[in-house]
DNA sequence: CCTCGATTGCGCAATTTTTCGCAAATGTAG
DNA sequence: CTACATTTGCGAAAAATTGCGCAATCGAGG
């Protein structure tokens, strides 16, 4: 009955929930598909097909209500709350990671790092302190947490990641470059943006070099 | 003539080489299309259908020579040559970019840096001395640079990434947390780790919270 | 109250992407 | 040399996703 909503749609809402929210700050009261969809890039058909597998959201003739929307897209997405989130690997990019100032004011918050290299436990970042990733289980024990942040190495990451479904973690934002494997009721998304430019190179390879932009 | 290959497929060459690359440093001469499904959490089916786009790579009753597949891959890819980069905005995140050690041994160099900042143009960063953005197009003039890192606050991106094509760049590594705007012969991937999380956050939110794994 | 230009929601068609199924080929073992 | 277990490459079917077309609706302006 509820019929199935395809990921892509999902991964798309987000996008049109930044939007949204900068046409927010910018006063606007109101915007067709059209027009955000030219500000995104994608056609404003399928803009009305996405929302249309949630709800009837907009006015003919009119467009829709960006803050009515914008907050609708929030309830959908689960972003009217906080997220739990914590972060193994404390090295240069778990360390970026970690002081990364853009993940709390979307309610991301990261509630502890664990490393497994001697040198970083105990050191204090921000208002946490770094604990040994082998004591990770105790340390989750007692709390929920959402989403687990892999920066680990490579060599650990897949059991890094296996330490975190096993304490509940039914999210992993991944940083290393493997395929993780993890069960079915867990999501992984990865980002690596070296498979970024790896892909994008085939483009560039296969362009006539220095033509000119017609 | 040169039939359409579709980008989904040029986005999981990546994947299938690092694979490869991975199985040949085990010391593996040959893999089947089933075992790297397996690894990778893809259909055999879908692997031997991309790379059939390509040519036929594989022997029956055998599978494929690592090695071999590994080398096509990369000469498909233009992994087989040195691929020219700059960064723009030296914050925290674009720091990171400059000292992740992952981009150098895949073929990806570094070779300019730019901020807007006063407080870090001049500052010394491995072998890379920070130059003003203001005066980006003069310092590309002379040289060829294939790839741009976009590593600024969102409201300063469109203008970089303008500058940026303007001075010949065709593909762009976007960190800024905008829908960027590019000629069509340039190519974007965008890295956004928060619209990854934004995204999981929906299946989180619907899933019956603490259900034990099956 | 009527007309008009704009814009949504959605069924359906078109297109794209994935999966299936199998003939042909390969290597091994007897 | 034959039988057999594998595994590829690829055409064709199936599934997923995108785009089209248009009736219905809305608000503005007479």
């Amino acid at each position: 009955m509820p019929i199935e909503i395809p990921d892509v749609v999902i991964d798309r809402l987000p996008v049109y929930a930044r939007a949204l929210a900068s046409l927010d700050r910018q006063g606007r009261d109101v915007v067709s598909s059209q027009e955000l969809g030219a500000q995104l890039g994608v056609t404003p058909a399928q803009i009305r097909k996405d929302l249309s597998y949630f709800g009837r959201f907009g006015k003919q003739g009119r467009g829709y209500n960006v803050k009515r929307l914008l907050e609708e897209l929030h309830q959908i997405l689960g972003l009217d709350r906080k997220w739990r989130m914590v972060v193994v690997g404390v090295g240069q990019l778990g360390h970026a990671v970690l002081s990364y100032g853009g993940f709390a004011p979307q309610g991301f918050d990261i509630v502890e790092a664990f490393d497994a290299d001697a040198s970083v436990i105990g050191k204090q970042i921000g208002d946490l302190v770094v604990k040994p990733v082998a004591a990770m289980r105790e340390a989750l024990a007692g709390q929920h947490i959402d989403i687990g942040i892999v920066a680990t190495p490579a060599a650990a990451a897949q059991q890094v990641i296996d330490a975190l479904v096993e304490s509940g973690v039914r999210a992993i934002l991944n940083y290393a470059p493997i395929a993780a494997h993890v069960p079915r009721h867990v999501r992984v998304k990865d980002i690596d943006p070296v498979l970024s430019l790896q892909s994008m190179t085939f483009y560039l390879k296969s362009d006539l070099a220095h033509s000119p932009p017609k």
